[in-house]
DNA sequence: GCTTGACTTAGACATTGTCCATTGTAGGAT
DNA sequence: ATCCTACAATGGACAATGTCTAAGTCAAGC
């Protein structure tokens, strides 16, 4: 993903060897890493990388808006590279798999001012649960 | 919530000091509260209660669906005791303060066959995000 | 090639939650 | 009323995830 790389680049990001192996770890698009999953493969590619400036690249592509945070599980964030289509996740229950949906209309509709009490309402998060068809058969 | 104690002493639950003043904090149908929450109003009143048995009981009172895990941010759990009625949250994404509400239409109908990628989809979670009139008008 | 401020690092620390061995007790049996 | 015992409570160690800091390193502009 150059473009990711240039993009970074043209806003004044220091091009670092580690910044570089983490952005190529979140390259390709339906992936939902850990952090730690992320330095462990960043680490096949760059032995001496540190969970700090893992966490920290993290953070910055999210602040920057290049990728996304999901929070599927109570456990670990989940780091997502498709920030350009918004989109939804379904999870297993079992397995903890992970999918993007696209579901039909828009829960913001959904809601209506009588139960927003007030609030401006920026953005939503819907997140289906189930058993994923590997987890059926098993 | 006699109602609440009742039904769990009918269930086989042994009634304990601890456990009834986890079940009075959590009395009253508008509180998200965190477990190191509950535990602090439990030593109100019960100095000696422990983390682990408020930890025990909210489990408990989780798989008997007395109460309702929910992860609106990515720190603490919350304990819904609003059980009764399905719904959903908006958070204040400055404050933290979360609201019950009740979206119009059902975002399993939403969910197309197509976008199911063979999952058998149980449940749906949905959280609304925005700013609450108190931290607006701040 | 220097210089310098931004970046990286290791590890301490924080938060949230789980686990376990020990001690205590609710509630039924006598 | 007392005893028994299985179930519950306790404190503290441990685990998972994430944040912070002080010291060293280096990318990039001059
Ligand atoms: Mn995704
Ligand atoms: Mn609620
Ligand atoms: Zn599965
Ligand atoms: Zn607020």
């Amino acid at each position: 993903m150059s473009d990711l790389l240039e993009r970074l680049r043209g806003r004044g990001w220091r091009m670092t060897a580690q910044r570089r192996v983490v952005a190529e770890v979140l390259d390709g698009d339906h992936v939902h890493l850990t952090a730690d999953e992320v330095h462990a493969r960043a680490v096949g590619k760059l032995p001496e990388i540190s969970r700090a400036t893992v966490y920290n690249t993290l953070g910055e592509l999210v602040s920057l808006g290049e990728i996304l945070e999901v929070s599927t599980d109570r456990r670990a964030k989940r780091y997502d590279p498709n920030a350009h289509r918004p989109h939804h996740h379904l999870v297993c229950a079992q397995c903890g798999a992970i999918r993007d949906v696209h579901p039909t209309g828009d829960p913001l509709t959904d809601l209506p001012d009588s139960e927003r009490f007030g609030f401006t309402v920026q953005d939503v998060e819907v997140t289906y649960r189930g058993v994923c068809p590997n987890c059926a058969s098993a």
